[in-house]
DNA sequence: TGTTTTTATGCATACGGTTGCATTTAATTC
DNA sequence: GAATTAAATGCAACCGTATGCATAAAAACA
């Protein structure tokens, strides 16, 4: 059987409540005695009970992460399951358990969230790009945990007081499409997706460049995909006329990105000669594909650093004050898709 | 505050543990009260709490999964994540939680094996692909706590009595390898992996093939990437001679494979046409390269299921036999990267 | 040296479930 | 209808840790 604390207050000649304050280093042991037990601890290789600690203290060392549905889905999860990597690497670090779930359970139909919290006793949680119900949201207001809020703004006041660490997606669409302006490209096709707030955050970055360089903004240049290689493929060939008449393309992720690169050779169209490229995401993959990709780099690591961090904080302390909205600015990363030269031939 | 069984037994006008019963389906109980005590249960949203319930079993609702650490690495981890989605999926359905973990603490050194065991007092552990310490073996051993060794098949007696769920790699080397030789293939190289037993497992069943149909067994004409996509590329580009004098390639990953297929492209060898290309694992990657790949497939989705239903029986019952090896024929999968030609020209 | 203050330790209880055992109530048997 | 048995419920102890409170020991002070 597994060691307690009572068998190491046992070997080391003093109370249990001696041994659980050693360990935790309270203040109201002496130094001798602290030495003394921890090392009896170590040479037994003493572990605590997760879940008698948890439900003394009504928390535990676990942070749960909800993640989006569509994380299951590969077409579009190579973001999400780079970020998903940093944050659990950030965890490790802290020696922090890691409790992985979607928002819904997609069986029970549970909600994975309140579940989270009410039995497991999550010590924080960090949510991924989640829609939630608005009762769900009050809960977690009035849960009081420590929570954060990754991936994109969401400026609804039903917000306030909830901690955000977001990559600002307007800039990302400013960047991206002012890089093919400045190589001389007018007019440029923006291939986005209809659901979600960071993709309306870029489409309105490329709508803000343009009009910034006095171009006129053309509705007709926008397309919609699902995110997935796929449907940037397909885009590309079922809008053949519409491509004839550009000369640069910007898709808002680098999967969607990679398929309508995929289709354009496939109908003879020179990447970066006929049509330059540009991505968002900057995910690793698109270094497997030629030319590589000019792309939109959101800094996963620092993403997932800063959320962890923000979590140990309010963690740490009830003092600390929530609601802080950390803003990341992306990058633009530029390697072969757009070329070197302009736009004039 | 969040409810307890006490709250309910209070609303239900029964004590206590007529309310644990009552939920824990005991059939101490009868069918009215059960009934009654459920329905108030679900009306207050009731959940219990986790860490009381393990404390009290000394078990939790909650399996651990560990990961090797090379799943960090993106460039192998597609087909780990893949496996990862649908262990996930499984456990889920089961409304089980789920902790990842790399088997050592990459900051700190812990045995993350054993402490998931001591400290979280997980019900069951699925074990992918990892090495480990004969002592942590011999604790797992001892533990009797559920456990499914995945991926590979390890034949160290040292695992007698540990159920394993594994698809036979030998017959996945012998099925990619004779494919190439019905199309007449007599020069096969085979880009293989030093490290791993699932890749020692390939290279058996590549030299069975050969020796089957009479071929020569030429050790000369095998190579050893580290997985990754950009090994593949490199071994092309580093043994141009060597390529020139093959018909076929056999890749034992199939994100090498593609490190490959771009090598090859980018040095004018037509793939089919010049040389014959098979890969391994199925990944769905591959389908975003063309021509697309044929490859070895292995069942994911199967693995994850029969691993998690098999801990699941473990779990259940103490008196299920141990050490159940389930072995998954891999399949395979035939697409355009050996052509439908033979090698005669 | 006696008294007060400080510091270190132990005692006992709480956390929220599970479960063996005792008890009550209902059902069955004679 | 009394005695026996079965079914349903309650009581209470326990799981391993944390922690408020009481207390003992040591230090400081008078």
């Amino acid at each position: 059987m597994a060691l307690t604390t009572k068998d190491i207050a046992l070997l080391a000649g003093v109370s249990q409540s001696t041994v659980s304050r050693s360990l935790n280093n309270s203040r109201l042991i002496s130094q001798e005695t602290r030495e003394r037990v921890l090392k009896i601890a170590r040479e037994q290789e003493f572990e605590f009970n997760a879940n008698a600690r948890g439900l003394s203290t009504n928390r535990t060392h676990t942070i749960g992460i909800i993640f989006p549905d569509e994380y299951l889905d590969f077409g579009v999860n190579l973001y999400f399951g780079s970020l998903h990597t940093h944050l659990r690497e950030t965890l490790e670090k802290r020696d922090l358990d890691l409790i992985i779930a979607f928002s819904q359970n997609r069986f029970t139909g549970a909600d994975n969230i309140k579940r989270l919290i009410i039995r497991r006793k999550v010590g924080g949680l960090i949510i991924v790009r989640s829609r939630m119900a608005p009762e769900t949201l009050e809960f977690l207001h009035q849960s009081g945990i420590p929570l954060v809020f990754l991936h994109f703004h969401q400026e609804s006041t039903k917000l306030e007081g909830i901690d955000q660490v977001y990559t600002d997606h307007v800039k990302g669409g400013f960047l991206g499409t002012e890089h093919l302006i400045k190589l001389r490209h007018k007019k440029i096709l923006c291939i986005s997706a209809g659901e979600g707030s960071e993709y309306q955050q870029r489409r309105r970055g490329y709508r803000n460049a343009l009009e910034t360089h006095h171009i006129p903004y053309d509705e007709s240049l926008i397309l919609y995909g699902d995110r997935s290689f796929q449907s940037g493929y397909d885009l590309v060939m079922q809008n053949r006329g519409l491509l004839d008449t550009v000369t640069a393309v910007f898709v808002h992720t680098d999967v969607m990105a990679l398929g309508v690169l995929e289709a354009l050779k496939e109908r003879n169209i020179k990447v970066p000669e006929d049509i330059a490229l540009v991505g968002y995401d900057d995910i690793e993959l698109s270094t497997y594909f030629h030319p590589h990709l000019t792309t939109v780099h959101q800094p996963r690591e620092k993403i997932a650093v800063l959320a962890c961090e923000r979590l140990f904080e309010m963690i740490g302390s009830k003092k600390v004050k929530r609601g802080k909205e950390i803003q990341i600015q992306p990058t633009l990363v530029v390697r072969e898709s757009c070329g070197g030269k302009t736009a004039d031939r």
